[in-house]
DNA sequence: ACCCTACTTGACCGATCGGTCAGGTTCTGC
DNA sequence: GCAGAACCTGACCGATCGGTCAAGTAGGGT
């Protein structure tokens, strides 16, 4: 292996062992699912054996636990933004923003966990990105919200995350100039999640 | 067991031993993946035999295809009426209601299907299911759909998925009046497919 | 009585599961 | 040169996987 200066920071120097088999621990997880992926199909995938994922890994459940965790602190982050900002209308659309980033940054991410959180919960990661997922649900759609509202929320979320990840690859096959992509995803998720925005101090009609 | 007059139709007696497990199986598959269920899972939560189970469906994968199969059928059913009317609006706004009763009563399979299509290429039930998917994209969409009309048809139908099933018993909790989910939903989809409707004869600007 | 069909089951099969462990290789600091 | 850390691996463990098979039970028709 070529030399490297003795103190490369985490940059810069080519993906590390463990950074590969997060990487395709979360294809795997993403589209098999996390039950349905076994330690032996991500080391044949990632090019090394089934011991060495546990080398690095303490147990399958934690290299889940390594993969979410980057996009539920990035989630957090986010929402706490949201949150904390004064301005009630102006915030809004940045959160929008940030969001569509996440979404487009760690889609993989929160398909894995928008789509098995039922079937994992009392995994901690799991259940910390619960709380958030309802945190962020209670936080836009604030206490007296219509059913439609939350039906909203829930679309959008759930929408973007199969739209990204199953939908991209199976309907569009592939038409992506990604900031188009980007574009549409504002303007689709805006139009969503505004009429709960909006309703803030009239939703009880 | 009780007697029952010897022509007795599949319907009015109770379920069937093959029903329970059907119903057992797709509750399964739904919510932990076909991947990630066992035939044991199945048949403890059925309260029968694992061999029980092999003796009513050839395999694993016959069970998955019975169990979908209902499903399928009906949504080409649907855009199959869809496809024939004559008028053109008018008929969008009764596919959009046919659509929804479809989501209602089929979600569990919906959800099965959109979420893990990619990971069970070649299975016959979800390749079928698969190019009806693409045939109703491409029906709603036409042929110049812009990059936004995909991604509001696949918002749509992945979101509905996603909020009818995780969604419900992880954001909402208990709330559903049913018919008022109804409505809300009929709502937020009408809005979400308008758009691509309308385009129709004016998509290339 | 008889048999036949429908149904259910436990024992069993080879393969694979998540996980442990001891040993080997390679690199680094001294 | 040498000790030790870091890394990678095959052999192995008990448990479980999907699936087969023979045996057993219960009813229905004759």
């Amino acid at each position: 292996m070529p030399p490297e200066s003795s103190t490369t920071p985490p940059a810069l120097t080519r993906p590390s062992t463990g950074d590969e088999l997060r990487a395709t621990a979360l294809a795997q997880f993403a589209s098999i699912g996390f039950a349905g992926t076994s330690l032996q199909q991500i080391a044949d995938a990632a090019g090394y054996s089934k011991s060495s994922v546990l080398y690095h890994f303490a147990s399958k459940e934690a290299l889940l636990g390594e993969v979410l965790t980057p996009a539920i602190d990035r989630l957090e982050v986010i929402l706490n933004r949201f949150v904390d900002s004064p301005d009630e209308t102006a915030s809004r659309r940045r959160f929008v923003d940030d969001f569509i980033d996440f979404l487009l940054e760690f889609r993989l991410e929160l398909h894995t966990f928008i789509n098995q959180a039922q079937s994992l919960r009392g995994i901690p990661v799991i259940d910390r990105a619960g709380v958030l997922i309802v945190r962020l649900s209670d936080t836009l759609c604030h206490d007296g919200a219509s059913t439609e509202d939350r039906i909203r929320f829930g679309i959008a979320l759930g929408g973007a995350a199969y739209t990204l990840v199953a939908g991209m690859t199976f309907l569009n096959k592939d038409i992506a100039p990604a900031d188009e992509i980007r574009q549409a995803l504002s303007v689709v998720i805006t139009e969503l999640l505004a009429p709960v925005a909006v309703h803030t101090s009239q939703s009880r009609k």
